[in-house]
DNA sequence: GCAGTTTATATGAATATTCATACAATAGCA
DNA sequence: TGCTATTGTATGAATATTCATATAAACTGC
């Protein structure tokens, strides 16, 4: 409402609030997940980017490292994102060689994705550096608390994963 | 380079892989945090979007509802986006009337942000909401292992906490 | 008090994500 | 077998995010 210009009486004044934060995110288990996540991986991001690759290119280069073959929607569950973002993510991989392509033999809707040989060679090198960071982190950490913390996590992960319920 | 239509003989085959994954991202910290945050928010962000709001202003009116102003800097910080990002974001969200935007008293430049009367109600209701959900993940979990979790990502996250190295 | 530098936010263009939906193939079943 | 429902992926339009940059205000050392 008040023009930006004559801005000097300012609203009833919330409290200047003390250096601090010390609110409801900062205990709340969601948000101490997220900023964790964010963290850590920002960190390595940078790695990823440095090697000419965006963070869903790695992820899902990383998701195929095993050799193995993954359907378009594997790879949305896996990579966190949704399905119609995967399709389009997969096809820009693909333009640059860095994934291939195939139809399901017994089910010919599914669109396999499997690494190219410049693909494998690509995410071999991060997946070095991954776990050299990843080494990094946990040993500034502590060993008890770097497998707690993983085992705790995969816990976590495994009740909370149910039929399907979720799309992305 | 092969067209979709004539697919039938395959690239030299990638095993089918047996049902399980068993792959590098699975014992990979960032993706199990990533993948650990995902699941719990995900669950949560169906009851955000029955109220109305999307997940980053949920954040915002979270990362406001203990009272105090922020700038639009320490939200795109808290809320682990961008500047511009959260912008935009707050100004969608002015427009509807759940913040307030006034100019720092000291500094400016800064862009302070505050609840509304409207936005307090709408963010408690979720805040309520949000604790009820989080206690239901913690209570099928274990009350040692949840003391313990939130222990560890806090000290991961203070451990990890540098100057400002990353704008988002 | 003034140039030069740094910092906080805003903004436009480029890009990416998402929703809704279309299409194709499969599965179930009468 | 033929019909209907379901599932997997693709695609276009709408939306959101991000990058690069602009602008304005504050600091710095003189």
């Amino acid at each position: 409402m008040r023009k930006p210009a004559s801005a000097s009486a300012p609203a009833p004044a919330p409290e200047p609030q003390p250096p601090k934060r010390l609110e409801f995110v900062d205990d709340y288990l969601a948000y101490l997940l997220a900023r964790a996540s964010h963290l850590i991986s920002s960190e390595f991001h940078r790695e990823v980017e440095a090697s000419g690759l965006t963070v869903p290119e790695w992820r899902v280069l990383a998701s195929l490292a095993g050799g193995a073959q993954r359907t378009v929607g594997e790879l949305a569950d896996i990579v966190l994102s949704k399905q119609p973002t995967v399709t389009k993510l997969v096809a820009r991989m693909h333009e640059q060689g860095w994934v291939e392509r195939s139809t399901g033999l017994t089910d010919r809707r599914q669109a396999l994705v499997a690494l190219s040989p410049v693909g494998r060679q690509r995410v071999q090198a991060l997946l070095r550096r991954a776990r050299g960071h990843e080494a990094r982190v946990l040993s500034s950490f502590g060993a008890s608390d770097s497998v707690q913390l993983k085992a705790i996590l995969k816990k976590l992960i495994s009740l909370h994963a149910p039929a399907k319920p979720a799309t992305d």
